[in-house]
DNA sequence: TTATTTTTTTAGTCTTACCTAAATATGATA
DNA sequence: TATCATATTTAGGTAAGACTAAAAAAATAA
C-alpha cells in the first residue's frame, strides 16, 4: 500500500512524463507538486528505492512499469470520481477536481470496479480526458487543438487542455461543453486568435483558448 | 481543517462518551482506537487546545459543542457513504464499513449535500443506525433489543449493535436483514438463549446474538 | 492509614514528509 | 578549457503522530 503522498507524486511523474515525454527532472517535479526540489529528491529515491521510479542522480526519473500502473490506477480512480460527480451529483465541471483529488486515494479496487459499472464504463471524463481501464490501457481518440483548425474548418468539443476553474467558467460563459460543435470562421495570422460559430452565436477567441480546446473533426 | 488522526479520535470519543455515557477515559480511547495509552494523551492534549474536547489531567475527556459537531459530521459522512455503498453500488451491509471509514474524511460540505439529496435524505444506513442530519440531530426510535424481549413478542428488525463481519454474514445465513419480522417462539431463562421464527423458519439463536439486534414492537 | 496495583502522564525516540542552507554536479558561455 | 549560472543533492532540522520506558497520580486492598 502506497502512501497518500508517494501516490501523488507518482500521479505528477506520470503526466509530466507524458508532457514533456522522456525523463523527468527534479525541478519539473517540484514545480508541479508546489514543493522544493530537496523534498523531491527524498521522495524519489525512496520511490527508486521500492522499484515505482527509476531514478538517476542529476540524470532524472520515470516510472517504472510498477509505478506506472499505480500511477495510472489513481488517475482511473479520479476520472472515474470526476463523472460520479458530475453526472449523478450533479456538480458543474468546473467544481469536481479538489474533491476527486480526494476520493482518488480511497483504496479499494472492488469499489472502483462497482463504481465503474454503476457509471456505465464511461471512456472519458467530464473534462474528455480518457479513463484508463483497469490495466492502464485507455481509449486513444484523434483529437486536435481548435488552434490546429484551419478558416471553414470544423470540430466537435472533445476536452480541455488546461481545466482549470476561470477557463472552464469562460467555455461555459460561451456555451461550449465537450460535444459542442465548433466552426472556425476567420483565423488571425499575426496573433493566431480565431472567430468562431457556435450554435447561433459567432465570437473573437485568442490564441490562448484555441491552443487549450480539443476537437475531432473527422 | 482537522486532520485525519483527529477526526478519528473525536469519533471514538464521541461514540464512547455515549456507550460509557460520561467522561471518557484515557485506556478506553486507547483500546477502541488500538493505540496505547500515551499516544492518546499526547491528542487529547492538543485537541484540548484546539477546543474541541475539555481535558482535565487524570480525569478523563468530554467533547466540547464544537467537537461533538465535527464528530457528528464525520459519523453522517461515514454513514451516508455506507448508503451509498449498499443502494446504489450494491455492496452487502458487511463489506462497507472499511470504504466508508475512508470515505468519512473526504472534505466537502458541497459534497455531502448533495450525497444525501441523491440518496434521499435517508435517515438511518444499512446497519440500522441513525444518521445525523447536517446539524448532529438524529432521528431517535423507540427500539429494543431482541433480547428484551418475551416469548411470543415480535418485532421488526431494525438494526444490529455489533455489525462485525462474522455477525453480519451470520444474520445473513439466518436470512435476518433490516425489515425481518421476527417472533420469539420460545426464550431460556438459565442461558438467555430463544428458539425465533423467520419468514417460515425457526431456529435457535444464543443470548450473545440476541442482544446484538435491535428490534421495534410497536 | 499504608501498601500495592492500575491508570495516566511525561520524557525521550522514531518515521514520514516536508523545510532551509550549503555543497556539488551539469551545461552553457567565453 | 576555464568560468559561471543553474539544477540537483546532501546535511541537518521541524511537526505530526506514533512508540517505549519510567515517573507520578489515583484507586483498591490490607
Amino acid at each position: 500500500m502506497n502512501s497518500l503522498a508517494e501516490e501523488n507524486y507518482l500521479k505528477a511523474i506520470y503526466h509530466l512524463q507524458r508532457e514533456l515525454d522522456g525523463d523527468v527532472s527534479t525541478n519539473a517535479i517540484a514545480d508541479r507538486m508546489e514543493t522544493k526540489p530537496s523534498s523531491v529528491t527524498d521522495m524519489v529515491q525512496k520511490l527508486g528505492e521500492k522499484g515505482l521510479v527509476s531514478y538517476k542522480r542529476y540524470k532524472g526519473t520515470t516510472l517504472t512499469d510498477q509505478g506506472q500502473k499505480i500511477a495510472a490506477n489513481v488517475i482511473r480512480k479520479h476520472r472515474l470520481w470526476e463523472v460520479f460527480l458530475v453526472e449523478k451529483l450533479k456538480f458543474h465541471w468546473d467544481q469536481v477536481h479538489d474533491i476527486a483529488e480526494q476520493l482518488e486515494h480511497v483504496h479499494s479496487e472492488e469499489l472502483i470496479s462497482r463504481l465503474d459499472n454503476f457509471l456505465g464504463n464511461p471512456d472519458f471524463d467530464p473534462h474528455g480526458d480518457p479513463i484508463p481501464d483497469k490495466h492502464g490501457k485507455m481509449k486513444r481518440t484523434e483529437k486536435k487543438l481548435l488552434s490546429e483548425l484551419q478558416k471553414n474548418q470544423q470540430g466537435v468539443c472533445v476536452g480541455v487542455k488546461e481545466s482549470s476553474g476561470e477557463f472552464l467558467q469562460y467555455l461555459d460563459k460561451k456555451k461550449i461543453s465537450i460535444g459542442t460543435k465548433i466552426r472556425v470562421l476567420g483565423k488571425e495570422f499575426f496573433d493566431g486568435s480565431m472567430v468562431i460559430l457556435v450554435g447561433k452565436d459567432q465570437f473573437f477567441i485568442s490564441k490562448k483558448i484555441a491552443e487549450n480546446l480539443y476537437v475531432q473533426t473527422s
